[in-house]
DNA sequence: TGCAAACTTGCAGTGCGTGCACTTTTATTC
DNA sequence: GAATAAAAGTGCACGCACTGCAAGTTTGCA
């Protein structure tokens, strides 16, 4: 009847609130010294439910939400015809950051605590995470109309991972105000440059 | 008395012994399908001798070897002073895949074999190995005269990672005969170009 | 030969992750 | 609104991963 239904929107609570209880946990004890029936007792659901909705503790921290891959790899295929692939790619990945919605700024800033601990998560956030680098593959490739297992489309996306995840790291650093987009367009800046020479930064 | 000692050739053969077993059992049924019990059995030591080689059975499959890191980012430093840092880290991973010793290029099959099946333990290969790029980018941080935080050595050092990674992903291809050295120049040139435009390949 | 350090091993314990059967809640149909 | 189906939550049991600890065993050195 409704939109949605009572039932989805209950799934997706219980979700945020075992992800949010991990997070929580996790940035005040580290990751290593939280149980899973820590988090799922302070999210209020059985030990076993959480695996219903996660693998394991670090894909509740750490795990790449579901929408973005698709909503990135439909941006790429978006853009005006003009531009070329890595304006695309620049283009669909600044769009991304810059809507974080507000109510999920507090999430991020645990998820910056607990990444910090545990490097191998960040890997996980966007690029490690096969799952969102597929569908920028899947869009890079319809947009140059070559296949999906092509040099260029792998190479474009994975460099670009590279470029979020060192953007993150950088966005980490506690000495650099910068906000992430400003970060995020550098690193895309002298990655399409070819890294041709070290920014006088 | 003697170069190396019986204690350290031990070690060493032990390690080795328990990376082959586990590459030849998890190529065989899947890693997932193997215990470590399984390998330590194959490998004539107890399960509790694997711990105090490798802290989980992804690290004896997948685990980077501890002596290229160092020798990579000693690599980068000792390129001619005339050539580019790019031009440096391109070297110098060539140089790198060039040397697989010819008793090692089994391993290095059943590893392709493990890592088709499981994409995650390709971060772990070589540019997820944060061990190993660290050292890449305190090469380029020391050729460049950057600080080992500065925005380039590190973004140069993740995008020769992604490099690397895409370029084994591409060798892992039955479909696609060229070497390894091959598609790593190929990735490395179009890397270097800026990913202006995608290739006719 | 004897001592000290390093390597190996067994044991016990905690926690992870999964399959299965069962209860509870939500959606649908008449 | 009651019956039925579908889906989510739960408890239980099991195998395995991984970690200290306290032995035993091997190696290096005097």
């Amino acid at each position: 009847m409704n939109g949605e239904g009572l039932r989805d929107r209950k799934k997706r609570q219980t979700r945020a609130a075992l992800s949010r209880a991990a997070l929580t946990l996790a940035a005040e004890r580290g990751l290593d010294h939280v149980t899973v029936e820590d988090i799922s007792t302070a999210a209020g659901v059985s030990p076993r439910t959480f695996f219903n909705y996660f693998a394991g503790k670090e894909e509740a921290v750490a795990g790449p939400d579901p929408e973005v891959g698709p909503r990135v790899g439909r941006r790429v295929v978006e853009q005006p015809v003009g531009s070329t692939a890595v304006d695309a790619v620049k283009a669909a990945l600044l769009a991304e950051v810059a809507e974080v919605p507000t109510d999920e700024r507090d999430l991020w800033l645990l998820r910056m605590r607990v990444v910090q601990q545990h490097p191998v998560l960040l890997a996980r956030l966007f690029a490690g995470g096969e799952e969102a680098e597929r569908h920028l593959v899947a869009g890079i490739a319809e947009r140059v109309g070559l296949d999906a297992t092509d040099l260029y489309p792998m190479l474009l996306a994975a460099a670009a991972g590279a470029a979020c995840r060192v953007a993150f790291t950088r966005w980490f650093d506690p000495d650099d105000p910068r906000p992430l987009a400003t970060l995020l367009a550098d690193a895309l800046d002298l990655l399409s440059a070819g890294l041709a020479n070290p920014p006088n930064t």
